[in-house]
DNA sequence: TCAAAAGTGTTCATGGTACACCCATGA
DNA sequence: TCATGGGTGTACCATGAACACTTTTGA
């Protein structure tokens, strides 16, 4: 896996430049070897983990802010992102550990205020191709990568919360938001497709009765082209057909109505 | 209709009291003659429509903020939130028109800085009996009442682009969040459930088929009791029942899957 | 030759949709 | 007595769920 270092990036002392109160936290997901993933990033002066986050300039919108932390650390354009709760409690910065984390790094105290602060997060998720994602580091970030999502560590704050909601959140849109087209590459095969979706509701599915329904949504290319070296019978790789994987998010649901 | 005045309220100039940049807006939905309703007040000293909305204290959850203004609005405790966007464009505030309106009024220009500044907001909307809410005015907000949502006048800033999504938010989330429950008052008619169905999703359903499905969920207590004085035969009224319907919102919904 | 996954169809049960007639009530 | 909506059942169709054997490939 490739790690990239980013030395341009704004020091600490740079925080009164951002709105107060407010940051962003993003979930991002990406899907490798069956497996669902989620980026995290480590403090180099708190040594904690943390999801990947900052906060708004004041002429910036907040998706772009969401878009430019994110293109920061993944190194990606065009990311896939939702934004899917807010979290907004009082203390959410200031929990038991916080305060004695940062009190033993080496931070300033203005810097310490501002991270203590009282702070609204807005939680994103974002779904990224794993194969093409840069995990990047930053002179503040010790370290940057991929973890599964069943054994992630111990996380900052309200973070392991926010990993909840954002799974959860994620469950939810797996028939209305193209969450397959963002977390594959662009060649897959059926099982690949199944096993995201397994992974993500967190039970198996019919293979026969998967692939069935798949097909029928119209949403899928198959390719003159099949996955070899894979140790069994090669399977026929399938691509998202966009114009029809648009029109299908665009119709209504009916709700059952 | 009732309308209450409350006039012990925050004057203009304790605006540096709230958190600056963030603000919550709320589209409070009501059903009353099988119609869905929304809840809008008018400024005072600008004569112009808008979504009830305020601050937050740096000692209040974003929950409890948006409790708390829509408690000043309409005199109900206990009201059903759900947070299902933030509206975060740089100009949202500082539309053509907004400047403009505010110059014209009498408000000060301290004020005048304050709510022309970038602000964030976040979306809740807020489901209530319409029986039970009492729109209530304070010294700042000349008229707050109900407004047919076909028929919404003009409103400030982004706040028709907010209503539109509230709406979708409340479409979507018509199977798994208890709407009907929220929306209606405790004691009603299956035509009346019906009409808020068709009234959100803007469609007609059949009458028999609704019926048997909503008899189907088990979540309705059927009473021994009647709607009189409705000019033809005598509907049936029921209830919601709370723990089945707790299951039922509690439980997977399959996904298709 | 063995292990691992691919490819492929049918049956059954459930749920959705379409549809029409008589009844009770208040004006 | 009339207008309005209430109450009720069936037939058809579409979709979902369960389920097993043969084939291909690489080790």
């Amino acid at each position: 896996m490739q790690t990239k270092k980013n030395t341009a990036t704004a020091p600490y002392d740079d925080f009164s430049k951002f709105l107060p109160h407010i940051s962003i936290d993003c979930c991002v997901f990406g899907f490798h070897e069956n497996q669902l993933k989620i980026l995290l990033i480590k403090w180099e002066k708190f040594g904690v983990w943390s999801l990947p986050g900052g906060f708004i300039f004041p002429e910036e919108s907040v998706d772009a802010a969401a878009k430019r932390i994110l293109q920061e650390r993944t190194s990606l354009q065009n990311i896939f992102l939702e934004q899917f709760k807010i979290f907004g409690e009082v203390n959410r910065t200031n929990l038991p550990g916080s305060r004695e984390m940062l009190e033993r790094s080496e931070v300033d105290s203005q810097t310490q205020q501002w991270l203590l602060q009282r702070t609204i997060s807005l939680g994103y998720y974002a779904l990224v191709d794993f194969s093409k994602a840069i995990p990047t580091t930053t002179p503040l970030i010790a370290d940057c990568r991929w973890w599964d999502i069943s054994k992630v560590p111990h996380l900052i704050h309200d973070h392991a919360d926010i990993v909840k909601h954002a799974l959860k959140a994620l469950q939810g849109h797996l028939l209305n938001k193209p969450i397959g087209l963002n977390l594959l590459p662009t060649k897959f095969t059926m099982t690949e497709l199944r096993r995201l979706y397994e992974t993500i509701l967190g039970k198996t599915i019919d293979r026969r009765n998967f692939e069935k329904k798949m097909l029928k949504l119209g949403i899928l290319d198959r390719l003159d082209e099949v996955k070899t070296d894979v140790g069994h019978k090669a399977p026929v790789l399938y691509r998202f057909n966009l114009a029809t994987y648009d029109e299908l998010l665009n119709a209504d649901f009916g709700f059952g109505f």
